[in-house]
Parts: structure tokens; sequence; C-alpha cells
DNA sequence: GTTTCGGCATGACATTTGTCACGGCCGCGG
DNA sequence: CCGCGGCCGTGACAAATGTCATGCCGAAAC
């Protein structure tokens, strides 16, 4: 059943969302009559401070350009590395951080937890590639307050920063059910890194000289790895743990 | 890691560095397109008509932002899936096209080869995640004028859709010098058709089910592509197909 | 304190996978 | 015409993989 409720999961998503608005505590955002700016939770006051972290400058100067185009929202620093983010952060004191998931240095999420701890006033939206269902339970588990895969709208995006600064939190409804249907990572932590050092395809001898262990350990944390993602065979185990987000650091 | 390169790569091209070898095709067609709207140069024609494919909406939005940004260009159409490209095309009559490689439907390259045949006039600058060496031949041959990965720094992207509609090609060198190190495509579509069946994890039975094979057969060809691969098993044979873009369509 | 659980390891075993040699069928170019 | 290469199949064999039972250790939970 997993195999076909992810594929119905992801078109459904896709296409439930094309009607209803993000949105994940409370009001329906309908006030969407364009041209003021006061509406949304932010005064006439300045204007909100924005940092962007993706690891494609194509894609990270796009959103900039599209979130620069709102009155009410200044992008004030750029990073394309996850080990960049929080030094910039500290510097421009941002409101509002907008972190892709996969990036080189650190991961989006482990970024959201140290923004979190050094920063409590700046808010994490996550824009990511894939909803992965284990990304949004760690994001959340991290201190994020959004999380938004780059299927949306680009409508949606500026609203969903707003509300995120408003203190609100945004998620994709169909995401939050997926994730909850898809329990808990049930995956050790070494299994995880089994799992990881398996993903390029190396042989059971590779893996276990990557990572200093015996062979017969390593088909033993497989095998157990293979059981516990109710795949059949290590390929497809590395599939499942990938597509539910169980692989990251 | 190629990161530099890119950045150094796209100027250079603009600079007409050394041999660009992907543009040995000889078609001095600088007069082509410039009987319609005068020279290429001039700002003070209409601006240039373009229509954005990608999926992933947040990305086509920000994309479009960030080309209206410029007063010659403007977008006048955009498509999420690979199949609505051509109507769109023949509906709007873009002057040139920005496809995304990945995409539902049918991937960038086909489109790309259904636009150069319906509307020969319209140029296809090809933008991808991913700068697979056999993607960039494929859009070569399919009729692609740019070949851009979403690494490049967004000031550039604009400046590639002006020379691509001024009839000049667009590659990233370092691209181009790695699509022609890696060698042509090996496989044979059978065994492409294998290791694409491969690639989701399932065994030889399972494969040999799906392609309606005896499982010998199946072995074999597993075997030879593992061979041409220069791969050790199955899953690293899968890996190396996929990071040299030999398994589309 | 005892139980439980995760990490690590060994050894034995059945199954799967990868390789090789062989055969047949087709279409294409020398 | 005849060879070559791609496609499909069989059979046999060695190597890798997946499973299971069993053991030891330390830490956390009862």
């Amino acid at each position: 059943m997993s195999a076909d409720a992810d594929g119905a999961g992801m078109s459904g998503s896709r296409d439930g969302t094309s009607a209803d608005p993000l949105s994940a505590d409370g009001d329906g955002m309908s006030s969407d009559s364009g041209g003021t700016s006061a509406a949304a939770g932010g005064r006439d006051s300045a204007p909100i401070r924005l940092l962007v972290a993706d690891d494609q400058a194509l894609v990270r100067g796009a959103l900039i350009a599209l979130l620069d185009l709102e009155p009410d929202l200044h992008v004030v620093a750029e990073a394309e590395r996850g080990d960049e983010v929080l030094a910039l952060a500290l510097e421009h004191r941002p409101d509002v951080a907008l972190l892709d998931v996969e990036m080189p240095g650190l991961d989006g999420i482990t970024v959201a937890a140290q923004l979190r701890q050094a920063l409590p006033g700046c808010r994490v939206l996550i824009v990511t590639t894939f909803g992965r269902p284990g990304y949004l339970k760690r994001a959340m588990a991290a201190g994020a307050s959004g999380f938004v895969v780059k299927d949306t709208p680009a409508r949606q995006l500026a609203e969903a920063v707003r509300r995120v600064h408003a203190g609100l939190r945004v998620v994709d409804p169909a995401l939050a059910a997926e994730s909850l249907a898809s329990g808990d990572n049930p995956l050790s932590a070494r299994e995880s890194d089994i799992l990881r050092a398996a993903q390029r395809g190396g042989s059971v001898a590779d893996i276990a000289r990557d990572l200093f262990l015996s062979e017969g350990t390593v088909r033993n944390y497989l095998s157990s790895a293979i059981g516990k993602t109710a795949a059949r065979s290590r390929a497809e185990a590395v599939r499942i743990a990938e597509e539910n987000g169980w692989l990251l650091s």
C-alpha cells in the first residue's frame, strides 16, 4: 500500500493545493485584495527583513526577485551554503529566514535549529523541493514556523512569509496529513548510517570498509533495515528510506 | 566544485572563448532572426516574448518575476507540464522557450524537438537542475540553442535569453567539456529499459514481470549494462547511468 | 538488580545475483 | 551473400546477499 499511497498522495497534494491555500491554523486567507500591504499583520511599519538560502543560484535569485516585488518584504541577505547562514543572520538580523533543505555544508533543518537558538526572534520558513514526511516532522521539531514545497503557487509564498512573521504556522495540509499517516522513523542511527552508505551502490565489503565495521555486522544492519522498511531488497530499502526523509545527517 | 567554473564559464562563453565545440554545425544564421526585429542589440524594439516551463510552481513563478524585471523581456506563457508546452507555444508564439528537463508529461528535451519542428522561429533554452552530460548532448541534438544549469548566477539568465534570441548558442563551457569527456551513451535501448526498471529497486523477477521478459534475459542485460558502465553491481550501474543522463525516455 | 534495547560480531545457510557459454532470430551494411 | 550487432532465451556456476541463531558489552528503563 505504501507505493500506491505515495503516488496518489503526491498527485492529490498538487491537485488539492491548487484550490486551497496553505493554512495550518484557523483563518482562511481571503483578504487578497492586492494593493494595500497593511492587511497582513504588518503595520505600516518597516518592511519584513528576509534571508534567503538556496544552493541553486538561479532559483535563489529568482526567489529574491519575486519577494522583493512585495512592498512590505525586503531581502537583506542571501546564502548558498547551509554553513553560511548563521553568520549572515547574526550580521543582518532578518525577521524571517527562508531555508532550503538540500544544501551543501549543512542541511536546512540543522540550520533552523541553529537559528532558533542564536536568534530566537528570527522565524524560519523551510522551502523545499521534496515533501518528504520526515523532513516536515524534523523541521517542526527543530523549531521551524513553516514548511512549503516548491510546488506551491508563487503567489502564496509572500503570504506564507507574512503569516510566519506574524507568529502563525504555515504547513501544507495535505503534506501534514501524509506526515501523520507515515509513522516515525523506525531506523536506529546506525541503520540509517548503513543505508546512507549503501546509497551510492557499493557492496557489503565497501560499506564495511567505509564504516570500519565487520561485513557480518553490515549485513545484519541491512537485514534489519530491510525488515523495518518492509522492503524486499537493499535497494528498495534505500529508496523507501529516502522517500520518507529518513536519511538526513 | 563547478560553481566558480560556471560563473567564469558563462562570462567566457560571452567573450567567445576558445573553440565552442558544440556550435560546430556552422550555421551562420546571424541574419535570420534579425529579419523580423532589426538588430539584436537594439533595446528599442519590441520585447522578446518568452515561454517558461517548469513543474515547480514556485520556481516557475520566481523565474517569471526575475525575467519580467528586464524591460526587453516579456513572459507571455507558462507551462507546468511538458505536454502543455506545444499548444501554448502555438497559441502565444514566443520567441524563446525556457524548458526544464525534468517535467511530468514530456521531458524538456522531447519538447524541444517538438518545438523546433512546429515553430522553427522559436529558440529553445534548456534550464535544468542537473548538468548531466547526456542531457546536454541530447538537447543539442534536439535543436536547443542553449543549455544552462540552475547553478548559474541569476544575472546571467536574461543575458542568455538575449543571446539565444540573437541566434547564438549558450553553453556552459565546463559542462561542454565534461560532456565531451564522457563518451556517448554506450547502452542499447533495451539495456536502458532494464536499468530504468531496476531504478526503484525491484528484484530480477520483478523486472522480468514488468517487461515481459525471461529472468535469464534480464540478468543478461543487467550484466551487460554493468559491464558497459564499468560498474560492479546493479545499483552502481543505475547510479552511473543516472548521473550521465542515459536514462531519459 | 534485572530486563531490555542498541551496537557489534561470528558462523551457517538458502536465495539472489552476476558471469559465461551457448543457441536462435532478425535487420543492416560491406 | 554473409557477417555483425542487437534482441531474446537457456543452463550452469561462483560470488554476493539476506536471514537466522547466538554471543558479548554498555546504557537506559523497570
